[in-house]
RNA sequence: GCCCCGAUAGCCCAAUGGCAGAGGCAGAGGACUUAAAAUCCUCCCAGUGUGGGUUCGACCCCCACUCGGGGCACCA
């Protein structure tokens, strides 16, 4: 039983009750009036796949994009923070064929779940600006921008041997392939030959490349790395090489075009088109099939393994090296990808450890023709892949790798045999997925007009009903058992024709949702300029390495498309990035199966919304992971219960002038101000919760044992604590702001002004030393000189003791913090 | 194999090239209490992964290495 009279204690879970309801009502995170006269700010998180409750990695993720949001609201900004559901994929069309039941309905559940679960954790959000991607309303412009896509042969569709997931049973972008295996499932994924639509993203290679220097600095530079290497380009030369017993020549590209004199065998891909041409005249053709076969039982993931040993077979075939005539065999062989390139290499077993590989299982000859301090590669086995004088090599001999690239590109070029050529490891965007919860293809297929586009006005192409339709994959799109669905008039002859049964991967609709939330609920245009205009580019995105190179890869690709096609005026989508790393356990990645699992629920019942969300904060830095084992939840309770007896503390009236207080406790004040404020634009939340803690300390010892309760620097102290905490603790820190008199809400209190005179600091300890080692320290003025400080200095009996006979060589003085005095 | 990031107290983490410690966790002691919890106060603990270098001065810059994490990888 509680004493009267004794201070109630702190109640997590009360205060949580008896605010959300005052929230709803003033809504103070509504963003976008039109007469809104603050400046604005575009603060974005990821958006939520709806796979069941928000756990662990969301509550992280949204507290620090809240802490961002919630700063420029109280800087003074107009700020939009939205919140949407990425509503497509897999996982509910699983669960509805577990279930037997709709996508929709287990989808549309789960947002609901976490939608309440993101009003209680005080997410800053703008809840007038909610979507779900699987909503007509939303993917219709899916198919719009599909529509644009193909009109400009940006969405083109083509057969080719693509990733297959057996246990999804539906194709995988190269970007979903991990190690060889599904990203989603694990399986190994196979190749097969399919007919499928991409979009262009190639076209815009040098351009993703490029507008990466305007990132630099604001996003992590890790991400631009990770771009950079996926985007993979490679700049060289193609060089034409005559073909024995073919009319046409072949093209091989290369990126060392100097040691084209160093070529002693040809090597085609094992499974391209010429290598079935070239072996099909040839004596080898049975053995050349038998070796196709192998290799394409081979899995990618036995290709991966470095250690395999090389294999081929020679076709008997010869190609011409164009420089000196030489007759070079021809190799079939799977070390060389059919998809990059040409398909074709000249092989220098010297210069590439490759090449020398193949040949020396093969037996093949080898010849240097770049000089290196190194051992012969023939010898060795190891190929000297670096710069030097080029030897062997006709009119390039003497001269450096450049300057033999230049030349021999110059002289290929005027014998039309080659020519300077570049080349990426970027493929195009495959989109087809042959599952249903998906946006349809926006395409009907007519015999005579062929790939005919929905005319827009007849968009929404809708998906037709789940019901009595098999959603068990099964390697064709489920929406090709809707008969009714699938059989339309070809909208230019009018003759029987068949909708694309296909749906779009999902990474489509992410792909551009950061520009629905300015106008979410607009019908005739996915959306609107001018508000795109005012609010776009996104100031600050925050989520998670994992989209580091999918999503915003693709994000940026449409935007470029939209710039081009006129909608935006911007070609980077994201100004600032910040990536926030994972929660963990023990160090490793929670999972059910690990049993290391922690339920967000189970915490938030525990210890309640504010310190978990404090906890996150305060963890580390944000890019760091947050090793749950290494935290403290219960000691986030305890200073937030130690911030909020501040409150109640507090004997001075609403309003009470602060100037009169006591100027240690207001210098400590405003210092923290500025500090915690310069900390949570840097990123360094865990740094701005040490002030606001540092501030607490300092408000409790003025309260305790200093000017006392009723000092108006007091009130000041823990106002401007309730302000800094209500950034990310939104609870405690309006329970607080109640506690001292004022008006709800606190996130609109507003970040009190600084005052410069405050902050400044008074008085600074300066290091007096000889040889680096303190001899005195003086208080000094800080805006003391050098001359003053140095004399000051060499006066300090300390000093005058220590340099006693001593020969002063030099004297180094950095006023107000040092001097410095160099002696023999 | 190539590229990127990191290493500071028992633990998580701070420190414009200038006194290694802001904050927290854990621990110890004390005040309050009949007692306990809660609260308040005080204290303990490293010389910055290793080896060099630059500098008057290095956690910070440079080189080499060790360990840990991540990305790319038969891309010619």
């Amino acid at each position: 039983m509680q004493e009267p009279g004794t201070p109630v204690s702190y109640d997590v879970h009360g205060v949580q009750e008896k605010w959300l309801p005052v929230w709803d009502q003033i809504a103070p995170f509504r963003s976008g009036r039109a007469d809104d006269p603050r400046p604005k700010k575009y603060v974005l998180d990821m958006f939520p796949y709806p796979s069941g409750d928000l756990h662990m990695g969301h509550a992280e993720a949204y507290a620090l994009g809240d802490v961002i949001a919630r700063y420029w609201v109280q800087r003074g900004f107009n700020v939009m923070h939205p919140i949407a559901w990425d509503a497509f994929g897999l996982p509910a069309e699983n669960a509805a064929i577990k279930r037997n039941s709709d996508p929709g309905e287990w989808t549309y559940e789960n947002i609901a779940v976490q939608k309440a679960s993101m009003r209680r954790y005080a997410c800053s959000f703008d809840w007038d600006r909610t979507f779900n991607t699987c909503d007509p309303e939303y993917y219709k412009w899916n198919q719009w921008i599909f529509l644009q896509l193909f009109k400009k042969g940006l969405a083109y569709r083509k057969a080719s041997a693509v990733n297959w997931c057996p246990d999804c049973q539906t194709v995988l972008a190269n970007e979903q392939v991990v190690a060889g295996a599904c990203e989603r499932c694990d399986t190994i994924v196979t190749k097969k030959k399919l007919t499928q639509w991409y979009f262009k993203i190639t076209d815009y290679a040098d351009r993703l490349l490029d507008d990466m220097q305007s990132l630099e600095g604001q996003w992590p530079e890790k991400v631009l790395q990770m771009q950079r290497n996926w985007i993979g380009k490679s700049v060289g030369a193609e060089v034409t090489f005559e073909i024995e017993g073919r009319d046409k020549p072949v093209t091989i590209y290369t990126t060392r075009p100097d040691t084209l004199y160093g070529a002693t065998f040809f090597v085609v891909a094992a499974d391209s088109e010429l290598a079935a041409e070239l072996a099909g005249s040839s004596p080898v053709k049975a053995e050349f099939s038998k070796y196709l076969e192998e290799v394409k039982a081979i899995s990618d993931i036995e290709r991966l393994s470095l250690e395999r040993p090389k294999t081929g077979i020679f076709l008997q075939r010869y190609a011409i090296n164009p420089v000196n005539g030489e007759k070079l065999q021809i190799w079939a062989s799977d070390y060389v990808l059919s998809d990059y390139g040409t398909g074709a290499i000249m092989a220098v077993p010297a210069h590439d450890q490759r090449d020398l590989d193949f040949a020396k299982t093969m037996d093949l000859p080898i010849r240097t023709v770049v000089e290196s301090d190194l051992e012969d590669p023939a010898v060795t086995g190891i190929a000297t892949p670096g710069d030097g004088k080029l030897i062997n090599s006709g009119s390039l001999n003497g001269l450096s790798k450049s300057e033999a690239i230049n030349k021999i590109i110059a002289e290929l070029k005027e014998q039309k045999l080659g020519e300077a050529a570049t080349n990426y490891r970027l493929r195009d965007w495959l989109i087809s997925r042959q599952r249903y919860w998906g946006t349809p293809i926006p395409i009907i297929h007519c015999e005579s007009c062929g790939e005919v586009a929905v005319p827009e006005d007849q968009l929404p192409v809708k998906l037709p009903s789940s019901a009595g339709l098999d959603l068990k994959p099964k390697g064709i799109s489920p929406l090709a058992g809707a008969t009714d669905w699938v059989n339309v008039a070809c909208p230019q002859c009018g003759k029987p024709a068949l909708r694309d049964t296909d749906t779009m991967d999902t990474f489509v609709d992410s792909s551009w949702y950061f520009l629905r939330y300015v106008s979410p609920k607009l019908e005739d245009r996915a959306f609107d300029l001018e508000a795109v205009k005012t609010w776009l580019p996104v100031d600050q995105y925050v989520g998670g390495v994992t989209h580091a190179i999918l999503h915003l890869l693709y994000s940026r690709f449409f935007t470029k498309v939209l710039h081009d096609l006129g909608y935006l005026d911007f070609t980077e989508p994201f100004a600032r990035l910040l990536n926030q790393g994972m929660v963990v356990m023990d160090g490793s990645a929670m999972s059910k199966s690990r049993g290391n699992l922690v339920r967000l629920s189970d915490e938030l019942n525990v210890h309640g919304v504010d310190a978990i969300r404090l906890t996150m904060v305060f963890a580390g830095p944000p890019e760091d992971d947050v090793d749950w084992s290494d935290v403290s939840p219960a000691g986030s309770v305890k200073f937030l219960a130690r911030a909020w007896r501040l409150s109640g503390d507090v004997t001075s009236a609403v309003g009470t002038d602060p100037s009169t207080g006591d100027l240690e406790l207001r210098r400590a004040t405003h210092k923290a101000l500025h500090d915690a404020g310069f900390a949570v634009e840097s990123f360094r939340f865990n740094v701005a919760v040490a002030r606001i803690m540092e501030l607490v300390n300092a408000a409790r010892k003025a309260i305790d044992s200093g000017p006392g309760s009723n000092d108006p620097a007091v009130r000041e102290a823990v106002e401007a604590i309730a302000i800094m905490l209500s950034l990310i603790a939104p609870y405690t820190a309006e329970e607080m702001w109640e506690r001292l008199g004022h008006k709800p809400a606190v996130a609109l209190a507003g970040w009190p002004t600084v005052d410069p005179s405050l902050v400044k600091v008074q008085s600074v300890t300066c290091v007096v030393q000889v040889l680096g080692k303190i001899k005195a320290r003086l208080e000094v003025d800080p805006e003391i000189t050098d001359a003053e400080l140095e004399k000051m200095a060499l006066a300090d009996p300390a000093m005058v003791e220590a340099l006693a006979g001593a020969n002063i060589i030099k004297i180094i003085t950095r006023a107000p913090k040092l001097v410095n005095v160099v002696t023999t």
